[in-house]
DNA sequence: TCAAGGTTTTTTCTCGAGATTTATAGAAGA
DNA sequence: TCTTCTATAAATCTCGAGAAAAAACCTTGA
């Protein structure tokens, strides 16, 4: 009876699990900076955080290693995996070459359906934009949610599952990044007329001038990370 | 007494928990189809092959969902990943994008001791291809071994962990494949005149060369599974 | 003061049993 | 014969306790 609706961003699956809820929460915690970078990843200890059993939690902090955000060292336990100028510099040019390949073949082969999703996810952003200027935090949050909707759903007609797996785990590593960029300067740049630019240009599928915004879109980001002082990557090892 | 005897290959790193040691091995039986795709992995049967409790198995198996090998579906366990030969082409293309743009840096990047280490990859690898001819399947085991060293040495320079990390994965994808392809056809290229002429190239540092030359290579491997039977990837759906 | 060695504490790893869910087999009814 | 429902079997998920390893601490000697 009860049709199932779908879920509001196709990333947040209702969990089936213990293990899938703890882990769905302790990736949030780790991307906002609940648990900072280079952390030591108790299990005694988070099992109370998180109101699950040991080995439920450790099995949750394995799932996170395929995302990157936890490494694992034998006998040596779970840390939050560490971050770095030189990394996000990685992620940033890798996620390049693989999302302007995407970019490519979804302006190549998206069909309607792609197209009126792609408008949507735009139109959803912009509102999400504006809402913005005021400082609150769950604006914030559903920006950010929606800014990943607007550049999943631009490359979401590309036939390459892996290309969007990677992809979608560079992002979310970039993610990271992004938010220590929003302390110092909050929301410095036009986005919005970025955005536009590139929602324009997709629109008109007209490739080279779509993937050259976007890749100057995501510089722009790189950029101001690396303005910031390197405090910010002073990797706590302990604790 | 027994002094453990150190690891033939540089990747198999001597596991240092039960977790590591069975999720090793049952990484290789997976690649080798010992576990053939789409298998159902349970892991009361499981623990008794492997020869650990139940818990460490399943961490094992959820380690390798990180190399896409396995699949998790919450409440009704662990499966082997189906393949086709839609995600072998996806597979390989998306792995050409990240390894020829690997192979340009590390042509520009590399100095004197990635040169040495490529050189000796393919003294070892040429070695391996002279001992290939008579059927035997431990020498087809060392070739493996020491093409998959080859082709990573060949990046080795190259300064993006990311692209490592994903080439690594689909290298490890493309290799369950590649296992089929020699079924019905045992070695039918010249396989060591391509790799002859893929080392000179990054020897002289001919970039568009080399990068040329291994895109013919890893495409002709898409073509040798093409031509085999649909039977082939005719996913089992039970057991 | 520092270093080395040994002891205690903490943390990780491992296992099996119980609870919950899914899959299977059989029975009843159309 | 086929569907539907129920009962049984099987598998998964979850938890906490004990073994093993690493880290912290403390004592001793130069």
């Amino acid at each position: 009876m009860n049709e199932a609706v779908p879920p509001r961003t196709p990333e947040a699956v209702e969990p089936k699990t213990l293990v899938e809820g703890a882990y769905q929460r302790l990736r949030r915690d780790i991307i906002e900076g609940v648990h900072p970078p280079g952390e030591k990843l108790r299990v005694e200890h988070l099992k109370d955080r998180y109101e699950v059993g040991a080995g439920t939690l450790r099995e949750a902090l394995l799932l996170l290693v395929t995302d990157a955000l936890v490494v694992a060292q034998g006998q040596r336990g779970f840390r939050v995996s560490p971050i770095s100028i030189e990394d996000f510099e990685d992620i940033t040019r890798t996620r390049l070459l693989l999302e302007t390949e995407a970019l490519r073949q979804s302006l190549q082969l998206g069909g309607e359906d792609w197209e009126a999703a792609m408008v949507a996810a735009f139109h959803r952003l912009s509102r999400a934009e504006q809402k913005l200027g005021d400082n609150d935090s769950l604006a914030a949050e559903e920006w950010e949610r929606r800014n990943r909707a607007f550049h999943e759903a631009l490359i979401a007609a590309s036939p390459s599952r892996w290309i969007r797996h990677f992809q979608h785990i560079l992002y979310q590593q970039s993610e990271r990044y992004r938010r220590l960029s929003l302390f110092s300067h909050p929301i410095p740049r036009d986005i919005h007329a970025e955005h536009q630019a590139l929602f324009n240009a997709c629109l008109a599928r007209d490739t080279t001038r779509a993937t050259s915004i976007l890749t100057e879109h995501v510089l722009r980001t790189l950029d101001a990370v690396k303005l910031l002082p390197a405090e910010f990557f002073a990797g706590k090892r302990k604790s």
